[in-house]
RNA sequence: GCGGAUGUGGCGGAAUUGGCAGACGCGCUGGAUUUAGGUUCCAGUGGGCGACCGUGCAGGUUCAAGUCCUGUCAUCCGCACCA
């Protein structure tokens, strides 16, 4: 019977029948845990991608598993979040519903992948057996400051009366009413992830981790050295600082410009003023992000009235307000030095603000403003002649004993904000009472269930808001009557910490418990999308420092080593979409070739980590190949094994020799995963065995050995069909308990070697030489060799460089 | 605008520390099997009649460059004025 989904089918059954992934806790020694990132559960088919992500990182898996690990290969969904509510206002179909619905088919489907997955270890993060534990680490981060409140815009739409995510909001307008969106402030919950921005970043340079990731996170982290100044109000009533890395320029400031939205600008803004500022805060909250950031965009602002003093030469500077300085990055407030800074100059030019030159080039450089290079001070009083970097010490260190100055790192990264005005998702486990204010649900009161009945209408207040029976609690305090945060938490959260869950899934007493987590992570090997470089993987970290610090694990890093899946393009080579109808439904595929030929098309025909265009052409050829394999199975198990011993002949070398190959082959590429290429040297063992039967004498046993072997090195891509053709060669049950095959070194030298022979670095011929000479054997093997004798004629030798087992390249002249 | 990545036959893609460019496969060509088509099996296949030329383009380092250096172009992806 050739294989097809029936042979899918009937090892699915047999392998769920004797639990034959089942992870075995007791050999915690030899354990290795491999994760790929868990999934939304939305109402569609599997897709490309998972097959891509699951089914290849599942071979990997299963070559470890065959290496003698003890895999931990869990699996589970990240079940809340937007869509499902999305989906329950259009269609009134409740969240929790639709979601168990999509897990249900999606855990089937995942099945019929035929992956190593233990459910036993099944996590969905909307079951309230783990929320409860999400909302008890919220807890434990309040407990340690790392939880705290604060005011923060959100994009709001007063038509809906909603609050937008970022993708909700398209060119300024609200994506479902198309009305213009602005901003509104609300009291949100952070977590403090600032605290550990220097340690994120120091633990980095020893993860295994794409060099690129690496990269992102460090910019996103975005530490810069600099320093904190003080400017005190002309008048003496107010002051504030501004961050800075250029103090060296501090006696070129010619003004200084505060964020729209900082609260200083109210008290500071004289009134002939006022309606100009608040009119151009007004607009600013109209901008998205995007606009208000664009580079392309001519630069604006507004004079507050009010003028501060620079720390350094007392001299009088008017305030302005402009849009071109964040809130949310250092202080909010920026020394304006037109003269050596690109946006100050040009704020400047249009505004006919004054630019002070401070910052003169080394002889030779070009210096005409705006110069933003490090050069030599002038004009800077006692600083006059010295260098950029010196100066930026010594006017700090001046400034730092008139208190008005210190020197400070800065990093980009911001507190994360995790509170949603979103039904599905966790509640946030706080009461808020008009006595105690802010207070945490007590531990054994978790979970905070979220309850069923809620009107998703969006209509301005976050649907639990509106849930009489669950909004109002007594304050676990006082007693008297309080209100539930109405509130849920970021999706993120939830997803910072699953991979902690997976080893304890099932523990009712804690989170996890500490001392087998201590055994079972840090995750060996993470496989997912490069778009979570940046966010989930950075939070993942966080939570994963936080509770370390907190004593509830000991370990620095959740993820040792890391690796991003491509991304399969249509075959037109564009991102699949509906839209463009240019998807790709793996189903038809798989119920057509079955799972293996599906799984083994997408590691043999694409390089992992960059993907590529799909082509049908290529499951052809996939095909194809398995019928090759399964024919050779057949003549195998026609044969006398008793026929036949070891290694000798010609031939009998050659084939063992293309089979040690693969062996290494296959163990070293498909370790890095890089399945093409252990597919390629599969393809060659099946060549060479077919040469190999076709010759005049054959040795059964070396045959059926060889074919053992390959069914072996074969069996992490194509699982359901080599556990098939292995039965059929009489092998015991499972061939994933046979250990993978050893290469043997010596067979992979054969009695010759070609060597090339180059004339000033051109091929000019090869020859055969024993194998393992050394460098001067292989000279001089080479330069007695006739045919190069003949080839030197009417040279002169100048030099000979040989690379021994390559090549020999002799230079010469006429 | 800034940052990152990529660029190799007709196509997908291979090439340890710099050491035979194009593994493996698709496609194509030819042959064998077959009544025929398909399947299967075998062989050939970067370009050029050739000396030679070929890894986006232009330089450079080296006995030797797809690989290292400088510049440049194109495509894709992130981030958005980071003070």
């Amino acid at each position: 019977m050739a294989y097809s989904t029936k042979t899918d089918a009937k090892w699915q059954k047999k392998w769920e029948e004797t639990g034959l992934y089942r992870f075995d806790p007791k050999r915690t020694d030899k354990k290795l845990y491999c994760l790929e990132m868990f999934s939304y559960p939305s109402g569609a088919n599997l897709h490309v991608g998972h097959w891509y992500n699951y089914g290849l990182t599942d071979s990997w898996a299963r070559l470890k598993r065959m290496q003698g690990w003890n895999v931990f290969h869990p699996q589970g969904f990240d079940a809340f979040g937007l869509p499902a509510e999305n989906y329950a206002i259009k269609t009134g179909i409740h969240p929790k519903d639709s979601t168990y619905k999509n897990i249900e088919t999606m855990e089937e489907q995942l099945k019929k992948m035929g992956a190593t997955f233990d459910w036993d270890y099944e996590v969905i993060t909307c079951d309230p057996e783990y929320y409860k534990w999400t909302q008890w680490i919220f807890l434990k981060l309040y407990e340690h400051g790392l939880a705290y409140r604060k005011k923060a815009p959100v994009n709001w739409c007063p038509s809906c009366k909603t609050v937008l995510a970022n993708e909700q909001v398209v060119d300024g307008a609200c994506e479902r009413c198309k009305n213009d969106v602005t901003k509104k402030d609300l009291t949100q919950w952070f977590y403090k992830i600032t605290d550990y921005a220097q340690e994120l970043l120091d633990c980095l340079p020893k993860l295994d981790w794409p060099e690129k990731t690496k990269k992102i996170q460090q910019n996103w982290i975005g530490r810069s050295e600099g320093a904190e100044l003080v400017f005190e109000g002309a008048d003496g009533s107010f002051s504030f600082k501004v961050f800075t890395t250029r103090a060296d320029t501090l006696y070129g400031v010619t003004y200084v410009v505060l964020a729209p939205e900082n609260e200083l600008v109210d008290r500071i803004t004289t009134s002939e003023c006022k309606a100009a500022v608040e009119q151009y805060r007004e607009t600013t909250k109209k901008q998205t992000e995007i606009e208000r950031l664009s580079t392309a965009r001519e630069k604006t602002g507004v004079f507050t009235g009010a003028y501060a003093v620079n720390p350094a030469n007392g001299e009088k500077v008017p305030v302005w307000v402009a849009d071109y300085v964040l809130a949310g990055y250092g202080t909010g407030c920026v020394m304006a030095v037109p003269a050596h800074d690109e946006r100050d100059y040009e704020f400047a030019t249009k505004y006919k603000l004054p630019i002070k030159r401070v910052i003169k080039g080394e002889e030779g450089v070009d210096d005409t403003l705006p110069f933003v290079d490090d050069g030599i001070l002038t004009e800077s009083c006692e600083f006059s002649g010295i260098g950029s970097a010196e100066a930026r010490r010594n006017i700090v260190l001046k400034l730092e004993k008139q208190g008005k100055g210190e020197l400070k790192v800065n990093y980009r990264l911001r507190d994360w904000l995790v509170s949603r005005q979103r039904y599905w998702g966790a509640p946030i486990p706080v009461i808020h009472c008009e006595e105690c204010g802010a207070v945490p649900v007590p531990e054994k009161d978790l979970p905070v269930e979220l309850p069923y009945n809620v009107e998703f209408t969006p209509d301005g207040e976050s649907p639990l808001a509106k849930c009489e029976e669950y909004i109002n609690a007594p304050c676990p305090k006082c007693g008297r009557p309080a209100k539930r945060d109405p509130d849920t938490l970021d999706t993120f959260v939830c997803s910072s910490w699953y991979f902690l869950r997976y080893p304890d899934n099932r523990n009712a007493e804690k989170a996890f418990d500490t001392e087998w987590i201590d055994k079972m992570l840090p995750v060996d090997k993470y496989v997912g999308g490069a778009e979570h470089a940046a966010m989930h993987l950075l939070y993942a970290r966080f939570f994963t420092k936080a509770l370390r610090d907190m004593g509830y694990l000991h370990f620095d890093e959740p993820f040792l080593s890391l690796v991003h899946q491509g991304t399969i393009l249509g075959p037109d080579g564009n991102r699949m979409s509906k839209s463009r109808g240019n998807t790709i439904s793996p189903d038809e595929y798989i119920s057509e070739n079955g799972s293996d030929v599906f799984r083994m098309y997408l590691a043999f025909g694409f390089a992992y980590t960059d993907g590529g265009p799909w082509s049908d052409d290529g499951i052809k050829a996939i095909s194809r190949f398995v019928g090759r394999i399964e024919r050779l199975v057949e003549k195998a198990t026609a044969l006398n094994a008793a026929q036949g011993a070891g290694v000798n002949g010609s031939a009998e070398k050659e084939l063992n020799h293309v089979r040690n190959v693969a062996i290494k082959g296959v163990t070293e590429d498909a370790e890095r995963f890089q399945f093409n290429t252990s597919i390629a040297r599969l393809m060659e063992l099946v060549n060479a065995l077919y040469k190999y039967e076709s010759g005049s004498q054959m040795n059964n046993a070396l045959f059926i050995d060889t074919i053992n072997d390959l069914l072996k090195l074969l069996a992490p891509f194509a699982p359901h069909l080599s556990e098939e053709l292995w039965e059929q060669m009489r092998g015991s049950y499972s061939i994933f308990d046979q250990q993978w095959p050893k290469w043997d070194e010596k067979a992979l030298v054969l009695d010759e070697t070609e060597i090339v022979i180059q004339l000033n670095g051109k091929i000019k011929d090869k020859i055969m030489v024993p194998s393992g000479l050394d460098k001067a054997q292989t000279e001089e093997a080479v330069m007695k060799d006739p045919k190069v004798t003949g080839l030197l004629e009417g040279y002169t030798v100048v030099k000979v460089v040989a690379v021994p087992g390559r090549l020999v390249n002799i230079v010469v002249r006429q």
